[in-house]
DNA sequence: AAAACGATCTACT
DNA sequence: GTAGATCGTTTTG
């Protein structure tokens, strides 16, 4: 079954060995405007270090929530428990729950700012027939398109919710090679609707992974 | 203790 | 593209 998926994927000509294993960005990367952050983390590495072995992803989408004027943000109407890690340090994780699964935040900006970016969709690069068995078999394509279904594919859960992601364990984002460029960057979409408030979204544009484009 | 609420997912057209 | 499912959390009584 996940065997032919990982036929199809190295056909696919994307699969590469990770050395020398990529390392951690840095809280000043995070520690600004989220607009600028979910830019330039397109293209780089979710890592996760767990107990059935290491899962790597090239995030491919994002989307920034605001500290202020974001009605869609969780943070709009101040800090609760629930949001807390939110208002924590840049490069820490906010996780929170909905609809039944989770879904994984890089916090942005200086401590009690309350902005954050969503990582939406990764592409799978390791570890795939692990997140093969965490998702239960679903095809290649749905493996980690979407910000809850990247969560159960690495297993991130509320455990998380709080994690420095600059240390470079159990769970981070590391650099991708600077050399290996993507072909068409990002896209924005940058608009108002009352029921979802600001939509900030990036992705890389030739994605297969993307869960709906920008 | 019960009800309501989703920054979603899945299956199906 | 969309209806219906989903269940951990928060809110309400």
């Amino acid at each position: 079954m996940w065997t032919n998926c990982v036929k199809s994927w190295i056909l696919l000509g994307r699969y590469r060995p990770l050395t020398p294993m990529p390392f951690p960005l840095r809280r000043k990367f995070y520690n600004r405007d989220p607009i600028e952050v979910a830019r330039e983390l397109l293209g780089n590495l979710l890592m996760r270090d767990g107990d059935e072995g290491l899962t790597v992803g090239r995030i491919v989408e994002s989307e920034a929530y605001l500290a202020t004027g974001d009605s869609a943000s969780h943070s709009f109407r101040g800090q609760t428990p629930r949001n807390a890690s939110m208002f924590g340090n840049p490069g820490h994780a906010y996780i929170y729950s909905i609809h039944a699964r989770y879904c994984l935040n890089a916090v942005t900006e200086s401590k009690d700012t309350g902005s954050a970016v969503l990582i939406r969709a990764v592409e799978p690069i390791e570890g795939i027939d692990i997140m093969m068995v965490r998702r239960g078999g679903r095809s290649l394509r749905e493996l980690t398109r979407g910000p809850a279904r990247l969560c159960e594919a690495f297993a991130i859960d509320r455990l998380l919710d709080g994690w420095d992601l600059t240390k470079g364990e159990q769970l981070w984002i590391a650099a991708r090679k600077k050399s290996e460029s993507f072909k068409t960057v990002t896209s924005k979409r940058v608009g108002v609707t009352s029921a979802h408030g600001l939509q900030l979204r990036f992705c890389i544009r030739d994605s297969q992974f993307v869960s709906r484009k920008a």
